[in-house]
DNA sequence: GTACCTGCAAATGTTTTGCAGTACG
DNA sequence: CGTACTGCAAAACATTTGCAGGTAC
């Protein structure tokens, strides 16, 4: 998994330190590992993704700990929580305006490719806006089938957890 | 809720029972149940909507075999499942080409407004081609608080059934 | 000292599965 | 008759919550 700059991560971890300190709260060493674990990466990831990077640095980090962060990022505007195949749930880290938050949901490995588009992502901000809304949470779902599949047969990103279609 | 016509629901039905038939399965009489409550739903519904529905004309019914006949009509391609707010599931009826449409969630009242931009659903299959994907179905969803919902504390669409945040 | 934070374990809520009986063709 | 379908109950998961102890300031 590819990594956010060092920059980056301790602009993020700046941010929630002090969006945290603001509203009486701390930012403690089990909210470092787990910042600075998803700051660093660069696509989504899931609440036990996450939990995995953080014990192994601090064995005894909890679940419990991980959903409650999450929400609280979620929530100061550092993750968003996107929809992810098979009813996961991913997140994904805010850090520009130009954060791709759309993506391609492979039908046959139901792997999320992300797309790059600013663009895109101004529009459904506008979208939402115009109707009286304001966006929490964005998914774009687009179902298809990749090219490999349609000439091999199968696709290459399958994981050998997952079952045919 | 509002109901599609009956035109509509006879032909869906029609679909199901070939494709079943087809597949050496067949429509049973909670089958019909479950196809017939479904079909009729013109929006989009859960698990738990389709068993209270099913149960008042069948009250044996069982969350199981609701499951169980959602997956397989996803897979016969008649339904699409889309991720709705608070990681609920809920599934629509993929009956015309408006079926792939952009939808604003309502992260209070869990209600899906729709979102009508052909522009954007060009665009994405574009981005998907782009990297070597054939888009197949498509579907934006934006998940947001409304501003009757900011400005009074409640959305004027909240169901009764519906706990707080 | 007073909040806040955390892990643990239990509770929750949803979805899936094994199984025995039933119904359909 | 054989295969598919169904309800029931239990299992499997993911997520949340209560609480007691620990930590930061």
């Amino acid at each position: 998994m590819s990594r956010r700059s060092a920059q980056g991560v301790d602009d993020l971890f700046a941010k929630a330190s002090s969006a945290w300190k603001e509203q009486g709260s701390r930012m403690t060493s089990v909210r470092k590992i787990l910042c600075q674990e998803a700051f660093a990466t660069t696509g989504p990831f899931g609440p036990e993704d996450l939990l995995t990077k953080a014990r192994s640095i601090d064995k005894l980090i909890s679940p419990a700990t991980v959903y409650r962060t999450l929400a609280q990022l979620v929530q100061l505007g550092l993750l968003r929580e996107v929809a992810g195949p098979r009813n996961q749930r991913l997140f994904l880290v805010l850090d520009s305006p130009t954060a791709g938050i759309s993506h391609v949901l492979c039908s046959d490995c139901g792997q999320m490719i992300p797309l790059a588009d600013p663009c895109l992502h101004l529009r459904e901000g506008a979208l939402a806006r115009q109707q009286g809304f304001s966006p929490t949470k964005i998914s774009l779902q687009v179902e298809a089938r990749c090219d490999e599949w349609r000439e091999k047969g199968s696709c290459p990103r399958r994981r050998a957890d997952q079952d045919a279609p």
